[in-house]
RNA sequence: CGGGGAGUGGCGCAGUCCGGUAGCGCAUCUGGUUUGGGACCAGAGGGUCGCAGGUUCGAAUCCUGUCUCCCCGACCA
């Protein structure tokens, strides 16, 4: 393994693929497009998942789980889903196998046609709408609130560890609801749920607003989105909360009976993130040395490494660490002892510090004989010397410390590359040499909305939710406007 | 699908132009010395050179075909 990583300025999409796999987040399978998530970066990917789906049973969810395969024709029962996802299917048509009649290996055995065609999944809305009809017959069956964990598979044409993948891990949320308004309250309140987790435990600041028609989901009415920031000015959209309307239920004939007995289509949201949330967390708050974890979500949050001269000393060193890793253990810390004696002390700084670590304690024998050890936090890569006295809740202190400064470092990166932008020569100005998010006015048409894409590669990321009333002219129709969207080139 | 690059021990590469039976660094294993920011010495193990044909006494190297992966664009979470 080479040393140093290549850095931010220098390449940033390369600084990114070599972090995911140095740091053993990550590697590229035998299969294009699809990725092994090795055990470090599962560790992360795991701790998300059990954060989010306590949020998700707290707001009264419960997980089901329903098939990978979907019969071809169920896609396309509703038309504007079928139009977005059919391009990145892909389609199981046969189900055996024969030995190469001619040679070696196994062939697909032709007799071994499906009847109908299956789709590995994109997104399960129609297995589980057609699912749902035969369990909702009575507003009483109603709201039914279900999420899922799942793999899904888009035949992405470029692909990026983490950040798109062909195969890639998630969770759908899928909830019907008798009327439209609890429907769309559904969708805020998932899109809430997501904006707190992105905040509180990614430490990334999220902006939450709608998507444009031009950006919505295939198949909703309404798509609501969390945009985050990355360190290379571009956006990146974190998570989705989709109003389906009566979308799913007219495509698959999901009716209910209300309290006077009169029938109506059911309404319908869902809601998804992916392990994409890993590319974002690593985007966020990654520097030239490696990986930077807030401490809610670092697989190992404080690493032990000793530093001696001789066994006796290790002994004694590994004695001392015994006691502090058990009063860590006790608030809760995860903390790993790495007394392996196959790398001296600064190579372990190095690679704890490429993997992430929030904090690192170091033990030699100074501090043996001062009662003290040397403390490290990953984010600022500052040191101290501290009493072992009362090490423990110092510890539990920095790392809340750390979890919060690094919240308030994105989030003053995401403020100093904001941009108010009136003119289009502006515009275009900020995007070619600072990027970062612009603000700016806009007709609401889908045809300066592409045409702005053409010429730009920026999309409308979102119409922010706490958007602030204000007249203005659409900066490349000079139409009026009645607010500002939040425009970026994306991920 | 367009444009570039690459397939050689676990990883990163050299060797290919000019054919002669495979080498370097890292990692691994053994023994020893080391250990406060990426240690050193000595020894060892490990490769049908992406695949299939062809040319040749002889192919990693030349010819033909084929497969795959990576990067940059158009599609997307």
């Amino acid at each position: 393994m080479s040393k140093a990583l290549p850095t931010r300025s220098e390449n940033y999409s390369e600084w990114y693929n070599e972090l995911v796999k140095r740091a053993d987040l990550a590697e590229n399978s035998p299969v294009r497009g699809c990725m092994v998530i090795k055990p470090y970066g599962y560790s992360i990917w795991e701790k998300m998942q059990r954060a989010l789906d306590d949020m998700f049973k707290e707001t009264g969810h419960t997980n089901a789980y329903f098939p990978l395969f979907i019969p071809k024709s169920y896609l396309s029962k509703e038309a504007s889903h079928v139009e977005g996802f059919a391009k990145e299917c892909a389609v199981v048509t046969h189900y055996r196998l024969k030995n190469d009649p001619n040679g070696k290996g196994v062939v697909v055995d032709p007799e071994a046609k499906l009847e109908e065609e299956l789709i590995v999944r994109p997104t399960s809305e129609t297995v589980i709408w057609s699912t749902y009809k035969n369990w909702i017959q009575s507003y009483r069956d109603l709201p039914l609130l279900i999420n899922q964990w799942a793999n899904v598979v888009r035949w992405e044409m470029r692909t990026r560890l983490f950040l798109r993948t062909a195969e890639f891990l998630w969770q759908e949320g899928h909830t019907a609801h008798a009327t439209a308004q609890e429907a769309v309250a559904e969708t805020k309140q998932m899109l809430e749920v997501y904006a707190q987790f992105a905040e509180e435990w990614m430490a990334v600041p999220v902006i939450k607003g709608v998507k444009t028609p031009n950006e919505r989901f295939a198949g909703a009415e309404d798509t609501y989105c969390i945009e985050a920031m990355m360190q290379d000015g571009k956006a990146l959209q974190a998570g989705t909360s989709h109003f389906l309307g009566q979308n799913f239920a007219n495509a698959f004939d999901v009716k209910f009976q209300d309290k006077e007995g009169k029938l109506d289509y059911v309404w319908g949201t869902s809601w998804g993130v992916s392990t994409r949330l890993m590319g974002a967390l690593i985007m966020a708050h990654s520097d030239d040395a490696g990986l930077v974890l807030p401490p809610k979500l670092a697989p190992i949050q404080v690493v032990i490494v000793p530093i001696y001269r001789n066994d006796e000393q290790l002994a004694q060193i590994s004695e001392k660490v015994a006691e502090i890793t058990k009063d860590l253990k006790k608030l809760g810390i995860s903390v790993k002892y790495d007394s392996s004696d196959n790398a001296k002390p600064g190579f372990k700084f190095a690679e704890y510090e490429l993997k992430g670590v929030p904090v690192r304690l170091a033990m030699g024998g100074r501090d043996l004989e001062n009662g003290t050890v040397e403390v490290a936090r990953r984010d600022t890569k500052t040191k101290e010397t501290v009493s072992v006295e009362g090490i423990a809740a110092y510890v539990q202190n920095l790392l809340n410390d750390i979890q919060e400064s690094i919240y308030k470092k994105a989030l003053q990166f995401r403020e100093e590359n904001t941009y108010k932008v009136d003119s289009f020569e502006e515009f275009n100005n900020i995007l070619d040499t600072k990027g970062g998010f612009i603000l700016a006015h806009w007709d609401g048409t889908s045809e300066t909305e592409e045409k702005i894409k053409e010429e730009t590669k920026a999309t409308i990321r979102c119409i922010p939710l706490n958007q602030e009333a204000e007249e203005g002219v659409c900066i490349y129709s000079g139409k009026p406007s009645k607010g500002r969207v939040v425009f970026a080139r994306a991920y």
